[in-house]
DNA sequence: CGGCATCCTTTTGGATACTG
DNA sequence: CAGTATCCAAAAGGATGCCG
């Protein structure tokens, strides 16, 4: 089924989502567990900068939303690994195009600024 | 030239472009005057919810980043019109695919929700 | 009409300490 | 190791008033 929703309107569900998958670390996240899944701390030392807090809340905002999928192994001490799912792996696509995008036009973005600043 | 750039390191300029491409009010902005050049209060009363001052905000970086531009026609009182660049309308292709996806998915995610609080 | 400036409230973020 | 809880600083957001 297709929810309707209109684009611009403040109701729309869409809107709150699009926030929460364009949020800051999600992309990086999503892309440091892509190959295989990853322990917290491991994550946390690829994502440079990224505090405790900040990672813990988005792994889960990711969890919640069904991109990545949380596994607690039964080791002492316990180990927790954090899997990319199907439907994270469907959200790579867009976001690595949004992510090429960047890359290749910051030069002219750059240029940009030096101009507005004049 | 490209510009060299690890996608994780905090010093990668692309992370704060993709960031402000990626902010709540962009797509919307860059989506209303994508067919035609309109004016403040005309794109104010398209996109639900926003502000006076998250627009002026949203329209400043769009400006600075080149994705927008700004003309100031010689009426009285001033008209201020806002169109979108070539750049900016390069940038709606990733921009309108995530946004597809936002759509196509949102009943995926609202499925792990409510898996999720359980 | 299209803003900018100010004020104030709310949200976010970082640092630190503590726990199973 | 993988968090939670707490506290404080910083940033964002809304409301209002004013101006060319």
């Amino acid at each position: 089924m297709m929810v309707e929703c209109d684009y611009f309107s403040a109701a729309c569900p869409s809107r709150q989502l699009f926030d929460q998958v364009t949020d800051k670390w999600s992309m990086m996240v999503l892309s440091v567990i892509r190959a295989k899944p990853l322990r917290f701390n491991t994550i946390r030392r690829q994502v440079e900068g990224v505090t405790q807090k900040a990672l813990t809340q988005t792994l889960r905002r990711l969890e919640r939303n069904g991109l990545v999928v949380r596994r607690v192994l039964p080791t002492s001490p316990v180990a927790v690994e954090y899997a990319i799912t199907d439907l994270g792996l469907s959200l790579q696509g867009p976001l690595g195009a949004l992510h090429e995008w960047t890359i290749t036009n910051l030069d002219k973005v750059s240029e940009a600024q030096r101009a507005y600043e004049a």
